[in-house]
DNA sequence: CTACGTACGTACAGTCTGTATGTGAATTTG
DNA sequence: CAAATTCACATACAGACTGTACGTACGTAG
């Protein structure tokens, strides 16, 4: 367990783990712009020289802190899929199920949601959502479409409809007066949605 | 064509206006957080103490602005829907290719899908897309399913994820390296997802 | 040991938002 | 119709926040 890296290198990557980590849960409270930059440096213990020597702004430090939450939830939906994966069409389900779960947490959806298209700009956005879900989404597409012997489609597309739905669905979640019902309805429209792709040929 | 109101009603609605006609080009073209209230009163031929008379905050004012163009691209798309009423499936079609005309509008995209959402907070980005939008994606999709005997489901929810699935596809098509070829994608994308809906008991 | 680069702290300048106060025109009232 | 009041707006100001310039201590290379 020794770490890697001349000291300079492991006290820089220390100072950013500790800002991304102090920043995260202040962005995902109050959103990006409603927290300055002297609370978080306070939160993580450093100063905010220490934030502006490791990031190049503001937004610089909140797209490092949008792939933290990304590669944390992309992690939890890929464990319940793999964990289905005998069965293609019921893994791409469950995994519907575990984008619901994970991204209706408050932050989460604040963060990943709300506030990263707008501060960081659809572009780049996507591009993180490519890096850690949209492969996810694209691989058990196909997956379950080979298993049922649906017509070949381009794939790609239908997986960018997809995540939209999903991200729909999960903020829907969020703000329902009964989210408890609100899961149960979406889920059911996803599956709905899901079956219309793969059901006709 | 006289204008109703007293002298001070019509000062007030006339300088609202031109505080959103000038505020909307600048929010479309940089961004809620990119555009200073300084220059959007420079535009508008007030000053800033008209503008924080006349709303609350800026953000009030991001809102009006907001509500001025959904109203505008609402009305774009219900024209193009009523126009093919008669065939209720392909008035849906219709719609959705109308929205993703009138999304892909960089500064309707910027406005209404990028900062809208986290600038106003999803509950009331929802609530006026309800108001324009929403309804009548449900009193078209209804009709379609009417019209084309599909069992009788709940409209609302799936409403909303298709709604998600057309913000997206305006999202993709607007960035895509080839528009029109994306645009092509994204419609038959948005035809089979219509077609599961529709076609399956 | 010396010279330099790296990580970080501090002080400052510029910008922006929201508010408090003043002013003239319009409306109401005695 | 004149006085008083309200309304729409202009101006000046206070507070907060971001990004930068500069200084400093520690680690590193020669």
């Amino acid at each position: 367990m020794k770490s890697t890296g001349s000291k300079h290198e492991q006290r820089s990557r220390a100072t950013r783990a500790a800002l991304v980590a102090a920043a995260r849960p202040l962005f995902g409270e109050r959103g990006y712009a409603g927290v300055g930059t002297e609370e978080i440096v306070r939160a993580a213990g450093v100063t905010r020289g220490a934030l502006y020597h490791q990031f190049r702004d503001k937004t610089d430090l909140f797209d490092a802190t949008v792939q933290a939450v990304e590669a944390e939830v992309t992690g939890l939906i890929a464990a319940r899929v793999t964990a289905t994966a005998a069965d293609p069409v019921e893994a791409l389900r469950a995994g519907a199920r575990a984008f619901l779960d994970a991204f209706t947490e408050p932050d989460v959806e604040r963060i990943l949601l709300l506030d990263a298209p707008g501060v960081l700009g659809w572009r780049r956005w996507r591009e993180i959502g490519q890096e850690y879900g949209l492969r996810l989404v694209t691989t058990s597409l196909t997956a379950a479409m080979t298993a049922e012997a649906a017509a070949a489609r381009p794939v790609v597309p239908l997986a960018h409809v997809l995540l939209g739905a999903l991200n729909e669905a999960a903020l829907m979640v969020a703000h329902a007066e009964d989210p408890v019902a609100a899961r149960v309805e979406m889920t059911e429209a996803l599956d709905q949605l899901l079956d219309g792709l793969l059901v006709q040929g």
